[in-house]
This record gives C-alpha cells, sequence and structure tokens, in this order.
DNA sequence: CTGTTAGCGCCTTCAG
DNA sequence: CTGAAGGCGCTAACAG
C-alpha cells in the first residue's frame, strides 16, 4: 500500500508537501498540489490515519457500550449515537456487555489500548468503580442511563423514579390494589429507581408496600417470563404487573399467557420504556416512555464538547422526562373502569 | 500517558523487555517480569494500541456498514457480528448508510483510512462499484445479504427468491389473485430477487403477472405505508400484499389500518424478514424469515478467515434458506379457506 | 535472557 | 512556498 514518500517521489516534492496537499491545501501552490494530487491519483494512495493518529494522539473514535444493541431502546441510542459522531468526524465502536461486569472490565481494557477518544457508557453496576479506570486515564466519559454514585461524570439519564410513579398511580387509579414490580437487578440505579418509583405511588395512596410483590430479575425477556411464571403460579394473583422495563413485561405477558390468562382482562400489564410503534403495528403496551434518540443524542453532544474543550466543563447530569402513554394492555380490575 | 519507556527506566530495563513481558511474558525470567509487572502497575501503564498497529499493520477492527440498525432485522445482525468478531480479539465499528450511495463512499473512505482490518458491507446498491474501492486496495471484504454482480467478492445471504415465492404460493393456495408486490428498490438485488420469486409463483399458477400490482418504494415503514396508502386509494383493491421487507410491510399495515379496512378480513399482508417474538409478543404477521443471527456469524467467520489466512480461499457465495411461517395475517379470500 | 538499532507513516518545528 | 530533522510508541531483526 502505497504512502506518503511514495507520492512524493512521484510528484518530484517532499513528504511534507504531500502532507500540506491534503491537510493544507491552500498553502501550497496551485501548481505543485496538481502534481501531487495526480500521483496521488495515479498510486491510489490513501492516508494512513493510525499513523496520524499516533502523531496527533486523537483517533476520532468513540466507544458506545452498552448492555445489548437488541433492545430496541439501546438500537436507538446505538443510532442517535452513531448519527451524531458522524456528522462530527468520529466513528463508534459498539460493545455489548449483556450487564456483566466482567465482560465490561475486558472491553473497558481493550478500548483504552486503543486509545478511543471518549466513552459512552451503560454501566453492569451503578458503582463509582466502573468508570474508575476510564477516569484514572483522563480519558472522557458520559454515562448514559444509569446514576455511578460518588464518580464525578456527565449522566445523561431519563427520570426512572418518576416514570415507574406514574405508571403504579395510574394503575392505582384503575382501582389496582395487588401490584406487583418485577424489578431489574438492584445493583442497578434505574431499577432501584423504579422500585423507589412504586413504593412512593403505594405509600400516597396509602396502601401498604408488600415485600412479596417486589422480586429481582433481569432487564431480558427470559428473566421477565420466569419471575412472572413464578408469580402466576402461586395462590394469590396479582391483577396488576409493573415491568421495571420493557423486556420484562414482554416476557410476562407471555408467561401470562401460557398461564390461560388474559392481559388486561385477568392481569394488567405495563411497564417503562416503549417499543417503536413502527415495530408493532398496533401498540399494545401502557407505558412510560423514555426518549433513546434524545438520550443517545446529548449524551454524544456532551461527550464531544468534552473532547474538543477538556476540563473546562464540570460535570453534569441530564435528566429527561418520561412519558405516560396508556394503552390497552392496562384496564380496571375485573374489567370495571372505576372512573 | 505513561509510555513504554517510562515503565523501562522505572524498572532499569530496556523498553524491550517491557514489549517482551507484554507479549512473551514466558521469555523474561521471573525476577525481571515481576520488576516490570511493578513498574506497570505503579504508573497505570496501558499499552498504546496505535502504535502497535502502526508496527504490525493490523488493527483489530472490522467495519459493518449496513443500512439502518434500527431495522431488527440488521439489529441481529450486529449483535452476532460483534459476538463473533469480539470472541476473536476484533472490535466492530458500526455504520449507518440509510441505503445512501452517498454515505456509503463517504464511510468507506473513512475505514480505509483508520485501516480496518476487514469489511462486512451491505452494499447500498447491487453493483460491483460498491466493493470496488475496498477491493483495489485487497482489504477482505465480506458481502451481506446482497449480491455484487461482476465482483469477486465472498457473499452471505438469504435465498430471497425462494421466499417470495414461498409466500406468493401460500397466498395463491389461499385463494387470492389480486396480490400487489411492495417492491423494495429495484437497484438491490435483494429487491429484484423478490420480484422474481412473486412472478414465478404467479406465472407456475397459470395467473397472468399484471405490471400494475408490482410497485417500487425503498425499504422502510415510511415508504411502505406511502405506496400502500396509493394503492389502496384506487378503485380496484388487492386481496392481498407482500411487502418485500418487514417494514414495507409495517408501513401497509397502518396504511390499511387507516384505510378502515382490516388484516386478514379485507387484505392479507405478509413479508419477508420476521419480527423478533420476543419484541412483539403474540406475532402476527406470515413471512418468510430469514436468520440474521447466522447470516452475521457466518460473514463474520468468513471475513475473519479472510483476514487470518489472505488470499487463501476463492471467493465464495453462502446462501442461507428462508422458513415460510403463517401466522394471523392472511386468510383465505372472503374469509374463506379455500382448502 | 536482555539490549541496540531501526523503522512503521505521519506531521510539528524550525529553516530556507 | 518548500524542505530537513526528529519523534509519536512500539516491536522486528539482529546481536551479545
Amino acid at each position: 500500500m502505497a504512502n506518503i514518500r511514495d507520492v512524493a517521489s512521484l510528484s518530484n516534492v517532499s513528504p511534507i508537501t504531500v502532507s500540506r496537499v491534503l491537510n493544507n491545501p491552500e498553502r501550497v501552490s496551485p501548481a505543485t498540489r496538481a502534481r501531487v494530487e495526480a500521483a496521488i491519483e495515479e498510486l491510489g494512495y490513501i492516508p494512513n490515519q493510525i499513523a496520524r493518529s499516533l502523531r496527533s494522539s486523537r483517533t476520532n473514535t468513540l466507544a458506545l457500550v452498552l448492555t445489548d444493541i437488541t433492545n430496541p431502546f439501546w438500537t436507538s441510542v446505538a443510532r442517535s449515537v452513531e448519527d451524531a459522531a458522524s456528522a462530527q468526524g468520529f466513528n463508534v465502536i459498539l460493545c455489548n456487555t449483556d450487564e456483566d461486569e466482567k465482560k465490561q472490565a475486558e472491553y473497558l481494557s481493550v478500548l483504552l489500548r486503543r486509545r478511543v477518544d471518549g466513552f459512552l457508557l451503560v454501566p453492569a453496576r451503578s458503582e463509582a468503580s466502573a468508570v474508575e479506570s476510564i477516569l484514572r486515564q483522563k480519558v472522557p466519559v458520559v454515562v448514559l442511563d444509569r446514576r455511578v454514585p460518588g464518580a464525578d461524570v456527565d449522566v445523561v439519564r431519563s427520570d426512572s423514579e418518576a416514570g415507574a410513579y406514574a405508571l403504579t398511580r395510574h394503575l392505582i387509579e384503575q382501582g389496582h390494589r395487588q401490584i406487583a414490580m418485577l424489578s431489574g437487578p438492584l445493583g442497578v440505579s434505574t431499577a432501584q429507581e423504579r422500585v423507589d418509583g412504586y413504593r412512593r405511588a403505594l405509600t400516597e395512596a396509602g396502601i401498604p408496600v408488600d415485600e412479596h410483590w417486589i422480586r429481582e430479575g433481569e432487564y431480558t425477556v427470559e428473566s421477565g417470563y420466569a419471575v412472572a411464571s413464578e408469580l402466576l403460579a402461586e395462590t394469590v394473583l396479582p391483577s396488576a404487573l409493573l415491568g421495571a422495563n420493557n423486556f420484562i413485561a414482554l416476557g410476562a405477558m407471555r408467561a401470562i399467557r401460557e398461564a390461560g390468562l388474559a392481559v388486561p382482562e385477568n392481569i394488567s400489564v405495563t411497564c417503562i420504556d416503549d417499543i417503536p410503534a413502527w415495530l408493532v403495528g398496533e401498540p399494545f403496551l401502557t407505558v412510560a416512555a423514555q426518549s433513546p434518540y434524545d438520550l443517545g443524542g446529548r449524551a454524544t453532544g456532551l461527550l464531544l464538547r468534552q473532547i474538543r474543550e477538556p476540563g473546562v466543563h464540570p460535570a453534569q447530569e441530564i435528566v429527561l422526562p418520561t412519558e405516560l402513554i396508556v394503552r390497552r394492555s392496562t384496564a380496571a380490575v375485573n374489567g370495571n373502569h372505576t372512573e
């Protein structure tokens, strides 16, 4: 593969002149420039970004480390991050951790060696240790979706507590009292906050919180299915089910269907996170919708700013609202609306 | 940020010894190794992969250039590619072209400059020119999902023609005669082949192909919606609709709903590409399902082999079968099953 | 087992 | 407007 010296000798100039043609064409006489450009063309020369990065210590690369691209929520985030990044000349390396701290650590280590210019990280657990390795190297990071208490970093997330609160309240208004909370892993801040919102709504309504109805699981369809199946095998059934995310609710719906029950006739189901309307034809689930595209865009914006103006901006937290969307998966207890 | 020389001087060895501790630890005496490792630890030294890449001309990076990560089909492909790549120590750069040849060209150019080790490319148009720039540089490529006639490259794709044929046949067996084909962009081989399969099924059944029922559009929800809306505004309506992909069918379903018609009572709808069952609760669409996870995995396997053993393997084409899955979006004409 | 030399391809600095 | 020297960080190749 031709290099800058090949181009230089073919066009009878020094390598630095070729470099200038590439980076500051206006500082080279038109005649020389034309000669160099002809040589570039002839040799099919393609500048080596690796060498450039070595000199400049900039890779124009962002790392997007998330839990699972397969969840449409993260798919949208990934799309918006890539859009925002490529508009500014950055490429994106995608990594799926599956909420596994070991995988996450391994990825972060590889990415630090690669000298990515910045990280967009969805930490597998909400602990400062998740971002420590990055901060120690003074590489810009923005944490997505989750808090990391004790770490001085930018965070862009949704208001999980309010989302869960709104959903729980909605269920209560429909007459539900036996509301099961299918939580995510409690080591993750969003799971914690969603349980908090659930508790607050119950307490405010004067309904005692029954710990029996709070079940911890993973943010996956399989886990939602498993936990809901357990619940449905018991003698007293809940009249409503709050999934901590879309996947949990989808798994739960499957369990309910397989148990021969109907949504919402027998059990109402709702969750945080929407499923894109264009994916499902007629959306069915009542949800507290986040704005994944926004989330990714805002986070990328913050990250690029950090990269461009290092050390200027103090860490900040952006909290986006969720939107309650009432659809057909929730109904009044026994099918009678109480309003 | 500490470099290899800092580690070397702190541990009183030469840089090359540090390098050996990192890459061939067994070739360094345990005592020296321990000293070096202590220094690495103390300095928080992280090897610079950029410098390593410059020396080795290997970046351990694959480029995944697809049309839109937002389509669950491509989401699955992306996931499988990332899984397979990271298992072999490769990272993946993700790019969305939106079927735009200009965007594609821009991405390819940037990625060649970055010296990615290989490309997984979904070409925006099925033409050899799409991969020319890559082949000219002798960089390994695998083309995903689409043919590129005239180019000597590995291709991993599904059998679109057979998929469309199976769907059309299914509709014919249900008594349909007025079947509209909502095609994708005909510059893309999959669109072409899906129309071919549609034609073959009709012809074999002795039903004349009415060009009026074949409509070209994009592989998007919006386009499916627009084209179907047009169709539904005419005086003679089709009794069934074949979407060239999932998004087209989803858009069409929306148009049908908005026209006050029902699926399948008034119009049957079917398409190539499934929507993951776990996303939609009770899957509704009759489809010819591809295996995106397989597709990505197989393609990545071929690509990594090309990278490891350059110039050894002749170009090959892998064609994966599609599976006809009959669900509730198709029914016999007038609701009467003809079987 | 350890070290010296040199160079991967580029661009900043300083001269001309 | 053009060029020479040097170094970014790392590791082959070749000593010793």
